[in-house]
DNA sequence: GTAATACTATGATAATTATCAGCTTTTACC
DNA sequence: GGTAAAAGCTGATAATTATCATAGTATTAC
């Protein structure tokens, strides 16, 4: 089984992809590329005009917009399964949203025609797309109400929880997904200082246990209730 | 002409039902309730299942979502023209928002099934509701940089540019949607007294001159620079 | 292997923002 | 039209968070 094409592609099971006819599939196959790109490597840039989305086969990318202070702000984290660029093609706009690797990754590159022709033929996959666009839509929301409500430790929290869920650990039980301080701070949207000292004090109090850059968490109870503002 | 028939409604220009065929525009008519609405009066809870959606013909009303300390969060002003409860009808999950009138409002409360129907056979409709949802995406990202990376200050003269922007001024050079004091801090992500607090200092700037709860811009370039961060 | 560079860490301090308390003004309602 | 309730306002203070400075530690490049 050729495990380069769509057809076979187990990743695709994960998204609005699934949708598409067999034909479909085949031509989308046909004109897609695979890329490999490196950690810390850009797959494309905040206003950039996308030609296509990027599929991601493995790895993690984060999808962060530059604020007027010039701080990164991660606004997500994609990782397998997950199409990126989407709302840019689907709304024929630049893209607002800059994508860099956090680990080494695997994608496929797929031109935009073979999306938008599917878009207006396909009703299945067009409600596919749109249903995935409206679980973006409410994680954003809720993004919006953890960004103003709770503090910068209660984000934190959160951010090691949603690592751990999304993500996973790896064998020693460090979360699966390293991230620099600079990038964690970057998500819960705080100085890399203040995510640091946040990082300290949740080993000092046992919540967590670090080796280098790796987090594990310790106390998952705890740094839950921490999370929810108890 | 029968205004009250969605076919003769120019509020539809403005959103995605414009992409319906006319049999089922006629069918969406039909199936219709229009509803007034009180201002501080509820459309629907968070939590609630949405049984249809609302298509607002004028007024204005704010959706937000309950933190866990107690706070609501305003995430959107929907006025004339948006459809709110879309993204749940479509996701098939209870509302994430409660949506409350600010102003009195007039609205239709299209049920679920037309709109069901359409979106798996009109893929022009589904679509132009696509395309929406993405727009609302974005919006969504920029409000998730704004509260992470903005302090109170920037934000609450976004705030007042976005007001003026989207609902204008009334004939004295106040801006036409009156919000409380609460409902600006809830906008913005801060506590009340806060937003009090920063609203008295921009008087005293002469950014901008208030009547009771109204709100009139005064000086727009210099609220501008510092919503920029100059 | 070592120098250069980026990342992590911590202290001191300043700025921002929240909270609590009390007061005034406005609004709603009988 | 009077009164209770809600909303708006201000001060004092505490908590949170950012910024600047500095130093140790790890990574990378040559």
């Amino acid at each position: 089984m050729d495990r380069s094409r769509c057809e076979n592609c187990i990743v695709r099971q994960f998204n609005s992809l699934r949708a598409l006819s067999k034909e479909e599939l085949k031509k989308v196959s046909d004109s897609k590329t695979s890329k490999t790109i490196k950690k810390g490597q850009p797959l494309f840039e905040e206003g950039e005009k996308l030609n296509g989305v990027y599929c991601v086969r493995d790895g993690v990318s984060k999808l962060s917009k530059l604020s007027a202070n010039g701080k990164d702000q991660i606004v997500k984290l994609a990782s397998k399964g997950e199409v990126m660029g989407q709302r840019s093609v689907i709304a024929e706009e630049h893209s607002n949203l800059s994508a860099v690797a956090v680990s080494d990754m695997e994608v496929c590159f797929i031109p935009k025609d073979s999306i938008t022709t599917s878009l207006q033929k396909n009703p299945n996959f067009t409600l596919e797309v749109l249903r995935h666009m409206a679980h973006d839509l409410k994680e954003a929301d809720d993004v919006i109400v953890n960004m103003s409500q709770k503090t910068v430790k209660q984000r934190i929290a959160e951010a090691f929880l949603y690592l751990k869920n999304n993500f996973g650990e790896d064998g020693d039980g460090f979360l699966a997904l390293t991230l620099s301080r600079e990038d964690i701070a970057n998500v819960v949207g705080t100085a890399t200082e203040s995510a640091i000292r946040i990082i300290s004090e949740f080993k000092k109090k046992g919540l967590i246990h670090t080796s280098g850059k790796k987090i594990g968490i310790e106390d998952e109870r705890k740094l839950r209730d921490l999370a929810e503002g108890f």
